[in-house]
DNA sequence: ATGTCGGCCTTGGGCCGA
């Protein structure tokens, strides 16, 4: 069985490469991040002539999840338990509740969880956290202890449990193009890192995917400066997977070519094989 | 590194988010 997951910056813009991609690549079961597109958006019928079903999750122009899967999808969840969502920093209050308090933002589209072909599988996107003193950081940390917590749930019930997706940290120094460029940006700070080593302590495995060319495992580059062609990435697209699934792990590589040519995201695709 | 994308509206240019 063939898994996938990567962040297509909308699914709108990327379709053509989506559906390119989908026909060669094959994969049993993609998870997107970034679709940027309304659930009921969502190229469905594009994707369903390929053989794929589709369960999305978004509601408007930023973050939007999805998994699409030629191996059936059932229970499929929509968010996570005690996913906080975020509050921005000059909202004003306007329903106070009995207590006097805000109630709690809702949750971003950011994680979607199904069942296919036997595993289940989170397609996810970690907020970005743009830099470490923003209420955005403080965020992206509150998202992980509460996916930690749901994933602890999710794993009692599924032996067979992977979480994938843009998880916007590197893991360590060598997942990043140049450590000194990082220094005292997000991504690549202690606390997030910890945030990686905590969820993996639930008992996950990193599946380190192959470069196809190069020492780097990296799987995204920025679109400036032509840092691609430099091999100026990082690796922050992850494959966390269960050790029922770990076991059956024969190979991953991360899909450079799909990230060259015309209209490519600037993120790769990551494809795990399972026997 | 701030060199490019994508989405949206205040639309053929500017702003936000990454």
């Amino acid at each position: 069985m063939r898994l996938a997951t990567w962040n297509v910056n909308s699914v709108k813009a990327r379709l053509p490469r989506l559906l390119e991609w989908l026909a060669e690549a094959g994969p049993d079961v993609l998870c997107l991040q970034e679709t940027k597109c309304p659930a009921d958006g969502f190229p469905a019928a594009e994707v369903g002539e390929l053989g794929y079903e589709t369960a999305a999750h978004g509601d408007g122009r930023w973050n939007g999840v999805a998994i699409l899967s030629k191996v059936g999808l059932e229970d499929v969840t929509r968010g996570f338990p005690g996913e906080p969502g975020y509050r921005g920093e000059s909202e004003e209050p306007t329903l106070l509740d009995d207590a006097g308090a805000l109630p709690p933002p809702p949750p971003e589209p950011r994680a979607i969880g199904a069942t296919c072909g036997g595993v289940r599988i989170w397609s996810l996107y970690v907020p970005n956290g743009r830099t470490p003193d923003s209420a955005h950081y403080a965020y992206k940390l509150d998202w992980f202890a509460a996916l930690r917590t749901a994933l602890t749930d999710e794993l009692a019930e599924h032996p067979s449990l992977v979480a994938t997706g843009d998880f916007n940290v590197a893991p360590t120094d060598s997942d990043v193009w140049d450590p000194a460029v990082f220094v005292g940006s997000t991504h690549v700070t202690p606390a997030e890192r910890k945030a990686l080593t905590d969820l993996l302590s639930v008992g996950f495995h990193d599946v380190v995917p192959k470069p196809m060319k190069g020492p780097n495992p990296f799987t995204y580059w920025d679109y400036r400066a032509g840092m691609f062609h430099k091999d100026q990435g990082m690796r922050i697209d992850l494959f966390y997977a269960s050790t029922p699934v770990a076991e059956r792990v024969e190979s991953a590589y991360i899909d450079r070519e799909a990230r060259k040519g015309k209209g490519p995201s600037d993120h790769a695709p990551v494809v795990v094989d399972l026997s």
